[in-house]
DNA sequence: TGCCAGACCATGAAGTCCCATAGTATCCCC
DNA sequence: GGGGATACTATGGGACTTCATGGTCTGGCA
């Protein structure tokens, strides 16, 4: 065994988190997975493990022993979810949105979309987000919230709504490929991708 | 014998072990072979060692000592096995994904398959793999796991699932052949593939 | 003074870490 | 080319952390 592996071995539990947290470059940059948590009567609700480690990574000043930022972007009314951006996300969209000209109707848009319905907050100390009523509301979040990845960001849904809206929609579209189509095949050669 | 595997018997144990993860480029490039391994009641599971050089290998931060990243893909519902990526194949996947257009169908489809329904780990110390619980369900894993190649990443099925299932679907696909056809002739020419 | 938000504490279940062992393949030197 | 030393593989187990979730306490502020 190399001397790097027995050191790392005796360095204590603290001192291991940031190695781990370093090395995971990889692991640590894109939200995956899916799951479920219970939202309490103060609309606190437990992030996935997994996720709070990608918050972690993308929040610039973020160290170890606190707590990362995100950002909550709502939408408008009919949006169904909440969608949160890690502070890096975050500011790479604001970067886009600033080259915009400005008073223009795309900039304008944006800004009410990224500036107007969002919300920013952080991670507490047990690695709970804790929802407005307004944002629960918004969604209709009760006991139950559903947190799915997408990339560089993930989502909150209502269990239900995310059944019946998201998973029927693509689950649909799915089924009017044409006979032994894979899906496979959009990831190779984009032209034919709506 | 060239000198310079006369050389390669003559280097130390850790030595070699770079020297061969530096040489073995084709054969630590594909999945190839099957096995079966215990899960015990923890979920952890020995991959198959083979496997281990390929994942070292697509691991792009991976280097001698530390253990190798990787991504399971589990699927919606009727999916009945995992789907193991390399971190090479998987930013692959990813890269292409993020090329289609934001809010299409086919991204958003892709998105829940390979963001929502995957799951981010690493392999242990021991060379193990620890699945949760929620994946062994899904797949109806209990004591044995069954481990086999497919190309570019490889699978883990419950053995009797991929008995019945998959074995039997390729076998009974042989037998569609006509007469004194050889299956070695697909490889040349794909026109009249499927 | 009633009530709500945030800070703090508590706990069972699940997941990790570290160590251990038996068996097998490989090495390497005489 | 035989045989002891050395690695590596597959597997098991116990101790310890972290996760998800709940509860309580306290200080404003309406």
């Amino acid at each position: 065994m190399a001397a790097d592996q027995l050191a790392f071995f005796h360095i204590g539990a603290q001192k291991r988190r940031e190695e781990r947290s370093r090395r995971d470059v990889s692991l640590g940059r894109r939200f995956r997975g899916e799951s479920q948590h219970k939202v309490d009567t103060k609309g606190r609700v437990s992030i996935p493990a997994s996720f709070r480690r990608v918050l972690e990574s993308g929040d610039t000043n973020w160290q170890s022993g606190n707590n990362p930022e995100l950002v909550i972007v709502y939408g408008d009314d009919d949006r169904k979810f909440l969608e949160c951006y890690t502070i890096e996300a975050i500011d790479e969209v604001d970067a886009k949105i600033d080259a915009l000209p400005r008073g223009s109707m795309p900039r304008k848009a944006l800004q009410k979309l990224f500036h107007g319905h969002s919300f920013p907050t952080t991670v507490d100390e047990t690695g709970r987000l804790v929802l407005p009523a307004k944002l629960r509301n918004k969604i209709g979040l009760k006991g139950e919230a559903f947190f799915i990845a997408a990339g560089d960001t993930f989502q909150i849904w209502n269990p239900e709504t995310y059944e019946h809206e998201e998973g029927a929609q693509t689950d649909e579209w799915l089924e009017t490929l044409p006979e032994g189509y894979d899906i496979m095949q959009f990831l190779d050669g984009t032209k034919e991708a709506e």
